[in-house]
DNA sequence: GTCTATACGGTGATAGAC
DNA sequence: GTCTATCACCGTATAGAC
């Protein structure tokens, strides 16, 4: 993995999250990288291949982020308030959303590969999801976990859908009000 | 209001709602409107403006379904899973979502009026759930309202983001078990 | 209101030198 | 790995005839 892939994948990230798949170039990611178009091209030969591996490594990133907040919160509670956290910070200052909420958006101009990536990608952060309101139905340290399964869809649909809302008004405070209700459930 | 502005308006809300708001020209609505692309222009002379004209005729319309589904729902319960199912329905195949959330997503590439225009539907919506929320905490027929206008915004948040995780997967039945916490929500 | 024609820049992508 | 040069096409938008 090179340094100017790995640039390249830092750009690409953030110019999807702040302005969708279709919303940036490959000029755009030229200008802000400090190399020309057809150097891209060496790395990524067509934007649907960037695409694919912007999916994968971010896939990747949050998995190991969430077993990060899992490893080190003692209770189900604590481990939910980190991922509550994550998609906050994932805000940055109200101009982006997380990759797989901005990729789900921009579904039907990508390839199948990608989507399918996309997928797997929601399906594992909502089998994390799952583990963790488990846990914290047991542990007594999250209110309102009927069938664990359910709710962790329910979560993960609020929260993606507290970024849209946040980046649409361009404030924090609404994703914050938005995931409130969440943050209640936690007692411990 | 034209017959010709009418057809490109309902063209338009298709394609941003399936493709985004870049992810589709005035080439591809010439093309299923039957006309060239120059006389889009004596319609909507910019592309922002067809935008604006988006926004502003879809927050009108749900603004109008909302009303009919309160005013005939008997209970606050009934008028929520009206909501409930308006966002179904809006989901089409699974190909689309509703134009708030489609919006919201290309908000990076909108003109402030057309943020500002979709900012306002947002909170006309939120208002009718907290008004719907109030009266179905009142009459017993939802459960687990605490602040209505908190809920408000996380019922309004969970609907969007299980559209984002539906149209990832193409399919309706992630919708519906990312709703399904809501749906039980409601006693009658 | 719709058309043809066109302007002008941007798009993803490729070839081949260094 | 990066560059220059170039490609064919598409993007929004405009002028002016009908």
């Amino acid at each position: 993995m090179t340094e100017t892939r790995t640039l390249l994948l830092d750009l690409g990230e953030k110019a999807v999250r702040t302005r969708g798949y279709a919303g940036f170039s490959y000029a755009d990611l030229a200008r802000d990288a400090g190399i020309r178009k057809a150097s891209i091209h060496h790395h990524f030969p067509t934007k649907a291949d960037l695409a694919l591996a912007l999916i994968e490594r971010f896939a990747a990133m949050l998995a190991d982020a969430l077993a990060a907040v899992e490893a080190s919160a003692p209770t189900g509670g604590r481990a939910l308030e980190g991922a509550i956290d994550l998609y906050r910070d994932a805000l940055g200052d109200g101009e982006t959303m997380c990759m797989c909420a901005a990729m789900s958006a921009d579904a039907a101009l990508l390839e199948i590969r990608t989507t399918d990536a996309l997928n797997a990608a929601n399906k594992a952060i909502a089998r994390w999801f799952e583990r963790i309101l488990s846990k914290g139905k047991e542990d007594g340290s999250i209110a309102g976990v009927d069938e664990p399964e359910t709710s962790a869809l329910a979560v993960l649909a609020q929260l993606q859908g507290a970024q849209l809302l946040a980046r649409a008004s361009g404030s924090i405070e609404v994703f914050d009000r938005a995931v409130a209700t969440l943050r209640d459930r936690i007692t411990s």
